[in-house]
DNA sequence: GTGAAAGCGCTAACAC
DNA sequence: GTGTTAGCGCTTTCAC
């Protein structure tokens, strides 16, 4: 039975009111209310019929009903985003961050917002039946992993779908997430400070593309530089800061030294300090640490932690735009690269001005509430 | 126009199948599909029509569309997630807590999360649109404000909600939180050790319930010990660490002194251990400092930030089951009560025990993923 | 045991 | 300009 909900006004009417009572209300067939409501043919109806129709409808507190319209029009004006792990939704900014603008974006162009955690994408249905179901009119898939097969039928089954993060051979439905560059400044920025024995914690299993990107990006750069990238440098956490601190803790419990960490986010990255500092290791002196993300706390830390800055709000909001052109019919919106910066901070070597307030080291553009 | 979705098999359906196709290829009526389908009237049904109804679907890959089923359910399977405030979601770790408990268990009971943020709860009509468009069978608000005719207008109409937050006169629809209860434990703590000036930062303004009753908690009982809690020692963040940091920095600009900071929560707390830091204070020599939620994080920072337990996976858990119960006419589970701990670290002057690991910083009780 | 028929609330083609 | 009608996919009485 369907919960009833009061009526804002005392008019008559206990149930829920449908387009009928509109209709009755007003005088007019539920056609013309139809019509009225969704602002079509509006040089066809008379204002005066029309105006019937709007106050019969405020008065009744008239909310036309989402499983007929969506019944009748194929459409549901929800996405879902879907994201691969449950945990890294729980102890990671980076999601949030996406999620919050996702749904802004989309609710300015009337959609809602369904949170799916997909929980063993290898299972070639993962995604299918909601999508079957008819429940979601697109999907925003965060995060991919590179043995999830059931996430290439979805992009080939042509059903509407946005990446964030990349996926070859469907560039197109990706916003493109630029792991591999941000890699990349990192090796480029630990050269210069003259590290050599430098480390890779990844956020995730290796399965996970974004880690798997960021190290491939650090490793050529290396590579390049004749810089050796050891076996035994190399570890994988499990987006938690707790997995960052045990995988710091077990590198220097075995002996493996290096004079520089680079953390596959910030999340996992303050763990890694705290086990750094509790082996008496001095960031930036010792080990330069650098993140991934620039996540609004990665500039409180002790020492300020160095990030490269990924965007996560900007990727929900072009995922959205992208989405939601590709549910109407339109062609995507050209958006410009959006390419990871480097932030400087302490945890790196950044000099130690007289604020603490490095150079580099600028407010995110994002706008913050007071 | 209806997105299609491949079908699983080769069968000749470009469209998504309905039941009517999965009867007509198993050569029964659409109403023997439904009974099989949803488990009616079973001993009715000959094992071997059923068996050829359930092939059939299989073949077909048939999902019963949701929005026929909602129709005339009048279900829709969904709930959705109500937070007060967008910003609050994006940069702080307690909802984001909230959520993935709310989901998974949610999943469990078969049904779908949608995350909403109301943008401004005094408008009376906040919550009713997409109640009222029927496209949620129940609603969760969490951190509720006092300022919120709309909430309370919604509790009045009997539509299934669960508030993880109290509302005075709705404490059956509150998944209780004791955030008096932690202001007084965070109050007796500071008190024990000697402090007496005591300053309270909020992590928003003070019209949000649970801001506003840490502090009153915190202020009855110094009240009670004859210890004031001066105004000018009482300051109100905006959910970020960006905003701890901020208020933290005026207090200190403006010559305010105090020897302990009650932080409303973890994140601001974050930022306010860098303003101190960053103005030659020593935490806790100087000024002991507590944090709120105990976030994942809280353990990392540095020093390791004090914090009171709030529990926010199972609050978002127990919100699940007594809105789910609700929507399906069963009485709530009765849970037993979930209290705040204090979770003494560093911050507020544990004692540096030589692995840095307090004999009360016992980890989290949730599991963590390897 | 199974099917025919009605109806959930909505929109849109087509009459008038 | 507006109403009539049909139909979206599903469940569910009620006959047989």
């Amino acid at each position: 039975m369907r919960s009833h909900v009061l009526p804002t006004s005392g008019t008559a009417v206990s149930r829920r009111p449908t387009s009928r009572d509109v209709a009755r209300i007003a005088g007019v067939s539920r056609t013309t209310v139809s019509l009225v409501l969704n602002g079509k043919r509006l040089g066809s109806i008379p204002l005066a019929t029309r105006q019937r129709v709007l106050d019969a409808a405020r008065t009744l507190g008239y909310v036309p009903d989402a499983a007929g319209r969506s019944l009748v029009s194929g459409r549901t004006g929800t996405l879902a985003l879907v994201v691969g792990h449950a945990r890294h939704l729980a102890v990671d900014g980076f999601l949030p961050q996406v999620l919050t603008a996702l749904n802004e974006t989309a609710h300015t162009a009337g959609y809602h917002v369904l949170v799916d955690a997909v929980d063993d994408p290898r299972r070639p249905d993962a995604y299918f039946a909601r999508v079957r179901a008819g429940r979601v009119d697109g999907l925003v898939v965060v995060n991919p992993r590179s043995d999830d097969a059931a996430l290439e039928a979805l992009l080939e089954s042509g059903f509407p779908v946005a990446v964030i993060g990349n996926v070859p051979g469907f560039e197109g439905a990706c916003s493109a997430c630029h792991d591999l560059h941000g890699g990349r400044l990192v090796a480029e920025h630990l050269l210069r400070l003259g590290r050599r024995r430098i480390a890779y914690l990844g956020f995730a299993p290796p399965t996970f593309r974004a880690s798997a990107e960021r190290l491939e990006g650090l490793r050529a750069t290396l590579d390049a530089s004749g810089v050796e990238l050891s076996e035994a440098r190399l570890r994988h956490a499990a987006f938690s800061a707790q997995s960052g601190y045990r995988e710091t803790a077990a590198w220097l419990r075995d002996g493996v030294r290096f004079d520089a960490l680079f953390a596959g986010n910030d999340t996992v990255a303050f763990g890694a300090l705290a086990a750094l500092r509790e082996h008496g290791l001095q960031v930036p002196a010792d080990v330069a640490v650098i993140g991934f993300d620039d996540l609004p706390l990665a500039r409180f830390a002790l020492p300020r932690l160095s990030s490269v800055r990924s965007h996560p709000a900007e990727h929900g909001r072009r995922a959205a735009r992208a989405l939601i052109a590709g549910i109407e019919g339109r062609p995507a919106p050209d958006e410009p690269p959006l390419p990871p910066r480097l932030i400087v901070r302490r945890s790196c070597g950044a000099v130690h001005r007289p604020a603490d307030r490095p150079a580099t080291d600028r407010p995110a553009t994002g706008k913050e509430t007071p």
